[in-house]
DNA sequence: GCAAAAGTGTTGTGTATACACCCATGG
DNA sequence: CCATGGGTGTATACACAACACTTTTGC
């Protein structure tokens, strides 16, 4: 536990306690995508052991870029979404770490891509890992599923297009129990960020549905705050 | 994209660049009172400039700890109240430095206490200060008024007993506009975290009015996912 | 014609808003 | 008795939950 943390080049804050030594600075990416209705996260297989994405920051770079680049080059997917979600410190692996933590959401594929040196794993069935990436995980999927309610983050883990059955799923798969379609399909409809593509979806011997796209056009800081605390 | 995977054996991150430097790691802390009606911020005096509190994690310390530390050590304040915000990466006063903000709040003071080496000021009155903080603060100050309508941090600006109008005070201070009296406490009442002391405060030719003090015998999760989400 | 998913409405219940007057006290 | 802030209720509009049947298509 008292592993001298190797010097690295001096470059500190007046503040500073003389003598203080530097952490270690990580970016760890909890990366999640619907697969099937259900929803999974990327892990690296490192030596039979699992991790969450990581890496160090580049010098002079912006953190969220860092955290683009660890994430194509740990896993070679490119996110649809990435948020800072924490910064924490640990004692791991002997040494002293600053993590900061980051919420990324990918593409829900049919056929579940490859993710380069590890896989999708479903978060109801996660291999051994780390206690400190479990942490990262938990809290990251409290945060999600929170976000779910007052943003539109649901849409990033969508194609282009989508039909509102699928929409449904991906709500579903996130928050782990069912939502009652009529209720659903009026709350989303009267959102009023869904726009009707005109196509529809023909995919079995049943009606085919309609495809929907997202609307950009809203602000997404309106779900921040709630009605009684915004206008006059 | 082909970057090949390197093994991890010697514990340091894979995608660490080699002979990258660390950053200098500061923490600063937005910290927020209420003073006479208005919001206020303490700021340290820094040979003619102002800034914000600031100062480097301790080894092997957790930064929520660091945090309380360094504010109690640059200011002499004790905080009521402290939450993690964001990490942002700067290039600032030539270096690369890694900021991990926080916001905390203090108790409102019917005579400003002395910040040692600083002061109080308004936030509609900021003094000069570095692009960073000020970017740091208006963060703050967004999260503090979305917080307020979803969760009980109003309380940790008030002291234990308080009367119902300076509970609406603080809100109207932190909103900056005024809010509906009998909504207001048929709001707060109906959230139940509110508990009749039974004393009054007398202080001037008018009706006392009736103290409380905060329940704290709720859930401060309950505020985080909308009702729909949760439930089955 | 049947299986399979798409689509559609109403009703009750709770919650937010807008709004104006009486009450208790000190001087 | 008056000035000052403390305290109270009602009517209306909107949002959410519960709940079941008809429609369109492929085979």
């Amino acid at each position: 536990m008292k592993t001298p943390i190797p010097t690295v080049a001096d470059n500190r804050s007046p503040d500073r306690p003389a003598g203080g030594t530097s952490p270690r600075l990580d970016l760890r990416i909890v990366l999640f995508t619907v697969v099937d209705g259900t929803l999974a996260l990327a892990l690296i297989d490192d030596e039979g052991r699992s991790r969450l994405p990581q890496g160090a920051p580049a010098p002079h770079d912006s953190l969220d870029r860092d955290a683009r680049r660890i994430l194509h080059a740990e896993t070679g997917l490119t996110e649809q979404y990435l948020e800072q979600l924490y910064t924490l410190g640990v004692e791991e692996s002997g040494g002293w770490s600053v993590i900061v933590a980051y919420l990324g959401l990918a593409l829900s594929e049919r056929r579940s891509p490859v993710v380069a040196g590890g896989g999708w794993h479903a978060i109801s069935a996660l291999p051994p890992m780390s206690e400190t990436d479990r942490m990262v995980i938990d809290y990251a999927l409290v945060r999600l599923r929170a976000k779910l309610g007052y943003t539109t983050i649901a849409f990033h883990l969508l194609p282009p297009t989508f039909t509102l059955r699928e929409l449904q799923q991906v709500y579903e798969s996130v928050l782990g129990h069912a939502l009652d379609k009529r209720n659903f399909r009026r709350r989303v409809l009267a959102a009023g960020f869904l726009e009707e593509t005109g196509a529809r979806r023909r995919d079995g011997s049943h009606r085919p549905a309609q495809l929907y796209r997202f609307e950009a056009a809203h602000d997404p800081n309106a779900y921040l705050t709630p009605t009684w605390a915004r206008g006059e």
